[in-house]
DNA sequence: CGCGGAGCTAAGCGCTTGCTCACCCTCGGG
DNA sequence: CCCGAGGGTGAGCAAGCGCTTAGCTCCGCG
């Protein structure tokens, strides 16, 4: 439907940014690594044993574990945010732009549920320098919504008595998709995103269902 | 402010159930520990030490970390999921029912969250065993809210597409209330239930308000 | 007073952790 | 044919982990 939503797609590879192979071969296994288990619950030689590697080579490409950490969490909420601000600054009514919203983040937070899994629970592992990086990051996602919300508010398509309370709730909603979101399940990421967009427009009192 | 103040409040000791007294203290000290670092992060040492004990204090009313980890589960699911099913049973519409179900898990998610968040974030820690009693638990919490979205929907008052997902949702929103909430924040309890509970009588159709 | 058990500690065991280091292959350029 | 640099390995170090054990103190009871 909307551009972002093509995005996060499939046309690109999955981490493709992330050269030489062998590094991204151990991204992604730390990512798969980090979702199961949790990251204090991972070992080095874990991740390095999933990419078919010894312990050491790991070491080779990134400086500590925590830097993977940090890589995997940066090009995460990079992903996330673009989405979000994509949607935000989409044409359309409020309703529009918050249902479109609302789907791709949802979409993606499904669809790529280890690194949403990663990027949105493990941010306390982080050390202090990276975790507020990524929390101003965040902050971006919350104005990109609020906006969003402001905007339907003044033009009387919503209903909505507690902006920022809503804000969070309605991020809080997305982002928990992450948790509990089964890829064996019975649903698809796209009926997820298209449930969650319908209540979400509910909340904000939008004539939309 | 500890673990232990955050519980007083109610109308009964926090963790009173749990004797003798110094096994509570190291209870409460590794609800406060789980909670900040995550279960994997903290150590034994770290558990005692909060709790004003040596190392080995710990293995006298606790064969292992895990079962400290269990014991805080248990009493919490417990306790969540009993409020949950008063609320079900309770007297009056499906409406007020709901917001009153909303209401009350949310306010103990937002009061307790530092036990609600090892709660609900920390299961995959615990062994086969004591996982699979606990999410027997939480089947549960699904089905008392599925029965009051039923409820409503066959008396006419909700509309509701897909009572299982909205289910979900429904229970989804109200959990991650334990990550985000800051008990330093602006928000009281108190507000955040009843913001909780408006938003999810909007998802369900009802006309609340 | 002597006794036994409960509660607690100092010391430490065996093991795993994140990470390092000396060394080895592979391969394009002179 | 040798070279050097970059990607990789096996072995292992220091530190920290969960947990154990020997022994201490305290206290009610005969």
């Amino acid at each position: 439907m909307s551009a972002a939503d093509e995005m996060v797609g499939g046309e690109d590879r999955p981490w493709g940014e992330v050269t030489p192979e062998a590094a991204r071969r151990l991204l992604v296994a730390a990512v798969e690594a980090f979702a199961e288990r949790g990251y204090h619950a991972t070992t080095t030689r874990d991740i390095a044993g999933r990419a078919g590697m010894s312990p050491a080579a790991l070491y080779i490409h990134y400086k500590t574990k925590e830097e993977l950490l940090h890589r995997i969490s940066r090009i995460g909420h990079d992903k996330a945010l673009e989405i979000l601000e994509t949607a935000a600054d989409a044409r359309g009514t409020a309703a529009e732009r918050l249902a479109g919203a609302v789907r791709s983040f949802v979409r993606w937070h499904a669809g790529h549920h280890m690194t949403a899994r990663v990027v949105q629970y493990e941010l306390d592992a982080l050390g202090e320098e990276h975790r507020t990086e990524i929390v101003g990051l965040r902050r971006r996602s919350d104005a990109a919504v609020r906006r969003i919300l402001n905007d339907g508010v003044a033009a009387g398509e919503f209903d909505v008595p507690d902006v920022p309370g809503t804000t969070l709730a309605v991020l809080s909603l997305c982002i928990d998709v992450a948790r509990w979101f089964n890829a064996q399940g019975r649903r698809t990421p796209d009926e997820v995103g298209e449930l969650y967009a319908d209540l979400v427009l509910r909340m904000v009192g939008a004539q939309g269902g």
